[in-house]
DNA sequence: AACTCGGGGTA
DNA sequence: TACCCAGAGTT
């Protein structure tokens, strides 16, 4: 088919018949997820909930399908609609999102949540949807495409991936991210412009993956450069990374007669908004002294914790028979708050537990 | 333009 | 180990 398809236009551009091998691939191979509709549905009366679509596209912000899945079942069985999630507490909403990471999106997705149920719909362009909190160029461009059949490029980690391979890309990584955005406009098809992102981030997850692509069963290997030249994991060519500094600090398991001490941390920075345990500043020059408060207490061990840009070095400290803290900290029931922690915490509450 | 912001799977 | 993942917001 794909043979066929450039053959019929090899009086065009570079990319004539790409979209089409990519479709007709997609229609064999597309994965199913949850908040996916599948290909043919589409043009079969099922209509797309943006609600879900949204929902997903944030919780799949540089988180893996298989992690982000389980959260979305529990989001949507919880919060079916935009409306039940925009009207529940911050603390219910940030607890459900423990543990996947990056919190400023649970707090942007309560806000947009908020502006849409306030709004009464949700804007149906890229370009409103782009004004909305946590929704950035990529996330706008995949949800017009995916939710309102708008011809909008849906442009992630798996598009640059695919595309730095078909050009071979070599330049300056930023500017090439740029190019391969302009060309992936280019392609869209207008009649399927959701299947289009799909088809291409299902090609990016399952064929052209980051180490080992398998080029022999990819549908548009005709279109590809990297193919050609014999090394496609050699592509994209990006930047070094800077090596992770290592932070330390102590973080105290304080127990009482109702539960384990908690506080909610600041609503700005490092895990913003969510529980956590009560903890010292986290420094690069060795572990800052002991809170006053905490008294008399035990070394149990140590947790690390791996963040974005920087390694954490956690001393675990206990502290039992403890009921009386200072006001900031409040008490809750050890089972029940663990699911509520970010992970680094939660690895601390087990080694104590 | 550079930095901040999580967590887990993969080779 | 190192890299990556349906990136966005702030400085």
């Amino acid at each position: 088919m794909a043979k066929r398809e450039k053959a019929a236009f090899a009086a065009g551009t570079r990319f004539d018949g790409l979209p089409d091998a990519l479709l007709d691939w997609y229609g064999r191979h597309a994965r199913t997820l949850p908040w996916r509709i599948g290909p043919g549905e589409r043009g079969r009366g099922v209509v797309p909930d943006p609600y879900r679509i949204w929902l997903a596209e944030i919780m799949l912000q540089q988180t893996t399908v298989p992690h982000a899945v389980g959260y979305f079942e529990t989001f949507t069985r919880t919060w079916p609609t935009v409306e039940a999630l925009a009207s529940t507490e911050d603390g219910d909403v940030m607890a459900a999102w423990a543990g996947l990471g990056y919190y400023a999106r649970a707090r942007n997705l309560l806000k947009c949540a908020r502006e849409v149920a306030a709004r009464g719909s949700w804007p149906k362009t890229e370009a409103g949807l782009r004004e909305l909190p946590g929704i950035g160029p990529y996330t706008a461009g995949a949800v017009a495409a995916l939710a309102f059949n708008e011809r909008s490029a849906a442009v992630d980690g798996n598009v640059d991936r695919v595309f730095a391979r078909i050009l071979a890309a070599k330049g300056e990584w930023k500017d090439e991210k740029r190019r391969i955005a302009d060309i992936v406009r280019t392609l869209v098809p207008e009649d399927r412009p959701g299947e289009f992102a799909e088809a291409l981030m299902d090609l990016g997850a399952t064929v052209c993956t980051p180490k080992r692509p398998n080029c022999l069963i990819c549908p548009i290997r005709d279109w590809c450069t990297a193919y050609t030249e014999g090394e496609p994991e050699r592509y994209p060519v990006k930047p070094a990374k800077k090596v992770k500094p290592v932070r330390y600090g102590e973080v105290y398991i304080v127990r009482g007669a109702s539960g384990v001490v908690v506080e909610t941390r600041p609503p700005q920075g490092l895990l913003g908004g969510m529980l956590g345990l009560p903890t010292t500043d986290w420094r690069e020059d060795g572990a800052a002294a002991r809170l006053e408060w905490i008294g008399d207490a035990e070394e149990i061990g140590e947790v690390k914790h791996v963040f974005t840009h920087f390694e954490l070095r956690l001393k675990v400290v206990t502290v039992e028979g403890r009921d009386l803290v200072p006001s900031d900290y409040e008490f809750r029931g050890e089972e029940g708050v663990a699911s509520a922690l970010p992970s680094v915490f939660k690895k601390a509450l087990k080694l104590a537990s």
